[in-house]
DNA sequence: CTGAAAGCGCTAACAT
DNA sequence: ATGTTAGCGCTTTCAG
């Protein structure tokens, strides 16, 4: 048990006055002698005041505090998205307490409950690989605390999100590889029900499409995101008869595991199987070859997350839905640079 | 503005009782009957009751939170200490609140403040790589607030810490090398303040020692710990008449960078230049060849941290001030593999 | 067995 | 220009 730190009722006491004297002065109340107010502002400096949020936070019924809910903190992908959730709301002076649903949908749902039984202010979720309902949201609409996705969403018609044109993406990866001369272009993708799936695959058939490429479905394989599955995923893919000759994983977690698989079947990258990934993880330029990947804007996707919900606790009247779709950019390295 | 949660007051009112019935019947106090108890409950589950945490904080004078300051959220080193320490303080129902010094000492500073003026119970921080003085911490002392150092740490017999033997773990490293058939081996060491650049040198030097190698000052560069002044670092021990055969990072971003480098010169790893790292970063096996590294037990420092600081929130009265010192474990990879 | 009252720290009418 | 009071949601004496 900590100290208890100095009240208004503490420096009242010290000055002879009533606690609301002191609190105006604190605020240069125009009703205080500008000599009282001098002097009592001295004294709550000498004394280290300052408000008790606690006290605060009950009076105002609020806590200046927001719950982010992602799949993992230790990817670098969500520690940096959470950095810029973290430089905006800090900004307003508001509180970010992190929570991980570890992929699981039950952890999610009692993250749900644990940041409500806080009051935080507002919600900022990026969806477990494992949720594919999507029921355990009612409680937010319910009492109307702001809710904000990003990256893996769903209700988008109900509350805001921001997300990455992931179809237009998965389409640019693919004509890249039959650009440089790729004709079995192949896709890892996450689990069927996430958005991120979805979209991707879309994409990636469009490009096919536009490239006058079949969809080949052995081509397509679905797997988990974390790296043992992507290795699974690219055993099947080496396993076919006619192995393809470019891999499209749904994120560098992914693509690493397929660079590893395919290197250790003896196969070069890019010569015998291009690949590229999603997210560009940190690392992408360290392994060898370099992973091309699609330059997902971390930073400026919790920025955007983060205002949303800012601006959604300040109007609470009207909830202001809104979709963010930022841009990304296909960063080109070796691991895909076939005829270069 | 959220809805208004249902408080105790709304249970008394509907069911005509007082509001100390209802407070009493949710925690089956025994001067309520069996049958009101019983209903009272069941409305507060209905009615998805919660205690409200501000008002509870607000007068047992605690907030069920503690505040982390790390260097960096977004480095995997530091994102699964945190992880460690989420772990064990979301068993406590505590609440971490997470904030970046951005190895600034001047930011630093405002996160203490920050989190004091949270009424945090408690504080874990890994020192930014900038903090040169201690004198900040006073306050925490001055109000009796726990703090728990990791990994860079000050001040250890006023507070608490976890570590890891860093003279032993370097020390390891330095005769790996020898033992491989290494005799310049060169070291890229952190801002020489540093419990981690002190210790880690210092078991640099006594493993040297040992192999009967002289200590030769322009083998041993310091550096700060970002990959672009580990680049320089590495640039200055190539530059050298008399380049080394080994190169041991401080850190694993050091390695990293030591690396590229290294290959980017037409040198050979590990044939010319062994390199071993330090923290066993997530990608240390991608990467090409893949990294030698010291494996920093992350997990269970965040862990130990937590635990430390669960304790001395529990019994303030006497503090229990504790040095936890993890070991570590050389994981050679191919980097470092020069005989075999 | 249950209710009333005080108090945690603070603000904002409402007095004076 | 300053003090008094009530109330935010909760627990805990103290009275019945």
């Amino acid at each position: 048990m900590s100290k208890k730190p100095v009240s208004l009722k503490d420096l009242a006491k010290e000055l002879n006055v009533s606690v609301s004297t002191v609190s105006r002065a604190l605020k240069n109340h125009p009703d205080i002698s500008a000599s009282l107010c001098k002097k009592i502002q001295d004294l709550a400096q000498l004394k280290n005041y300052s408000p008790n949020p606690l006290a605060m936070g009950l009076l105002r019924r609020q806590t200046r505090t927001i719950g982010v809910i992602v799949p993992d903190i230790v990817t670098h992908f969500y520690s940096s998205i959470i950095y810029g959730i973290e430089e905006v709301v800090s900004e307003h002076g508001y509180y970010v307490v992190i929570t991980s649903s570890n992929e699981s949908l039950e952890k999610e749902k009692r993250c749900i409950k644990n940041l409500l039984n806080l009051r935080v202010e507002g919600i900022i979720v990026c969806l477990s690989q494992e949720t594919n309902t999507f029921s355990h949201f009612d409680v937010l609409h319910d009492n109307e605390i702001p809710l904000i996705f990003f990256d893996r969403v769903c209700r988008t018609d109900e509350f805001s999100s921001v997300i990455v044109d992931n179809i237009e993406a998965a389409r640019q990866i693919t004509k890249h590889f039959f650009d440089t001369g790729s004709r079995r272009i192949a896709h890892i993708a996450g689990p069927p029900h996430l958005n991120i799936t979805q979209d991707r695959i879309k994409g990636y058939k469009q490009g096919l499409a536009e490239c006058g490429l079949p969809f080949t479905p052995d081509l397509l394989v679905y797997s988990k995101l974390d790296h043992s599955s992507g290795t699974i995923a690219t055993q099947k893919l080496l396993s076919m008869k006619q192995i393809p000759d470019a891999i499209f994983g749904v994120n560098d977690t992914i693509a690493f595991a397929a660079m590893q698989e395919v290197k250790r079947n003896g196969y070069k990258i890019p010569e015998d199987i291009a690949i590229v990934g999603f997210a560009d993880e940190l690392h992408a330029s360290y392994v060898e070859p370099p992973l091309s990947s699609m330059i997902h804007p971390t930073l400026a996707m919790g920025n955007q997350a983060a205002k949303l919900l800012m601006e959604q606790t300040k109007n609470s009247n009207s909830f202001p839905m809104q979709q963010v779709i930022l841009s990304t950019e296909l960063i080109i390295r070796k691991s895909s640079s076939k005829l270069f």
